[in-house]
DNA sequence: ACACCAAAAGTTGTCAACAATTTTGCTATA
DNA sequence: TATAGCAAAATTGTTGACAACTTTTGGTGT
């Protein structure tokens, strides 16, 4: 990513906006990768709904930078299959077709067991520790019902696993597609959806630090069909001519 | 990507220069996403040295566009680690460090077996016959010593036994490390280094006809480990201070 | 001859104005 | 009232000028 070394802001929105929630301080410098990562925390938390439409006047100012900043960051995140950029209309939160769905948990249960099964042969102990912390604090939210945190800690969790393995790029990787992942939940989930069922976290940090690469490499196969199979993609989503299908006019 | 419904270019290059070696014509709509699809194929062939300065300037001239255009090319290319942009100085070609080029391969003998597998378990026939054409290409390379072909095949290769696998989200992963991967090996290969030594594709291609996991799997990851132990990546590389050292001054 | 400093040249980063397009709101007309 | 057409407003895309920084060049003094 670029470096910046002087990233002067200009000026501080007073408001906080619904990317901004929080009401974080901003960092001194702005730059690309921490509007990109706003965007990406934002999207995984479900508090970005796909289509959301992402204004360049509202972005700047919500972080406080120039236009030319936001584009940048909108243009990576369209690399990355989060945003979706129309010509002279805008950015806009992608809305993944149910094909698309398809092919992110497929690709998904190729590489991640194939991920978890190297972190299961050999994880250096802080990584484990981080992983068993992190399920304490999945444990908390379920016990205590916060429900946004849940969701937010449970595609976490696949990440920190591609994190284990010590490989930035293999993190980057399932990092994308967990976030795009998030976005499939929400278009597609049905009502009673489970983001990732109770215990299979667990179990599946049981098998790494058992070391037993079979099983972990099955369980985390299993546990995304398991995902997988609680989505509702079977009719394609109708296209925007449809509408009159939709309210059953015609 | 962006799409783009009003490209109009403005003035074309009548030179060619490194980048656009063959005299190919423009397309009539040069977007981003062609920039990075020449400066990636100069990489694959090693056209593009590790280091070399890409200069916006020579960049506009050599695609024939505005500055936006190459600088977000520039932009999308340095968060694949295809280009390093440093602050001020401009945009330079990546030289991995033997670090990064561990992380790369460590990535890739990780993902790349798994995608083999699932490839080998069912493969549409048409990219069979895509790969075997593939291979012949090689063949026919190699029998002329087209050095400079076998080159860009031999990367290829990788990156056509991902798309085998119907998924294009497996094809953009592999696509990126084996474009970093031809970095790293022109960095570190040594003198007699092979890229992919003969017969393995063929073999690989074997298993995968066979419909023969488990060899498929090792295969590519005996294939992608004698690759990298091809590399001398033991003494990291001296920085620019330590010019004095490598000349034996001191 | 060499180190040091200053000016100049060249390149990158940023901004603001403008052009192009889409969206919205209004008006006239059937 | 509903609709088509048109004008205004809002938003995005592009360009060119300028500012900031780096590198090179040339000069000066020791």
């Amino acid at each position: 990513m670029a470096k910046r070394k002087r990233g002067f802001r200009k000026n501080v929105p007073t408001d906080s906006t619904s990317i901004e929630t929080a009401n974080k301080a901003l960092p001194d410098q702005v730059d690309e990768a921490y509007i990109v990562e706003r965007i990406y925390s934002a999207v995984m938390e479900h508090r970005l709904p796909p289509a959301q439409k992402l204004s360049e006047l509202k972005l700047c100012e919500a972080f406080g930078v120039g236009r030319m900043r936001v584009r940048h960051a909108l243009l990576l995140l369209s690399d990355q299959g989060i945003v979706e950029l129309e010509a002279n209309r805008g950015a806009f939160v992608a809305s993944p077709s149910p094909k698309e769905a398809n092919e992110v948990f497929d690709a998904r249960m190729v590489l991640e067991p194939a991920i978890a099964r190297r972190v299961a042969i050999e994880t250096p102990p802080e990584y484990l520790a981080m992983l068993k912390q992190h399920i304490s604090l999945e444990d908390e939210a379920r016990k205590y019902s916060r429900g946004a945190d849940l969701i937010r800690l449970s595609g976490e969790f696949h990440v920190k696993v591609a994190l284990a393995s010590g490989n930035l790029i293999l993190r980057r990787v399932i990092r994308e597609l967990v976030t795009r992942s998030s976005l499939i939940v929400g278009l597609f989930g049905a009502s009673n959806h489970m983001d990732c069922p109770d215990g299979e976290h667990s179990d599946l940090l049981g098998a790494i630090e058992r070391g037993d690469a079979d099983t972990t490499a099955s369980l985390m196969f299993e546990h995304l069909r398991k995902i997988k199979d609680g989505l509702d993609l079977a009719p394609p989503r109708p296209k925007e001519g449809d509408l009159k299908d939709i309210l059953g006019l015609r």
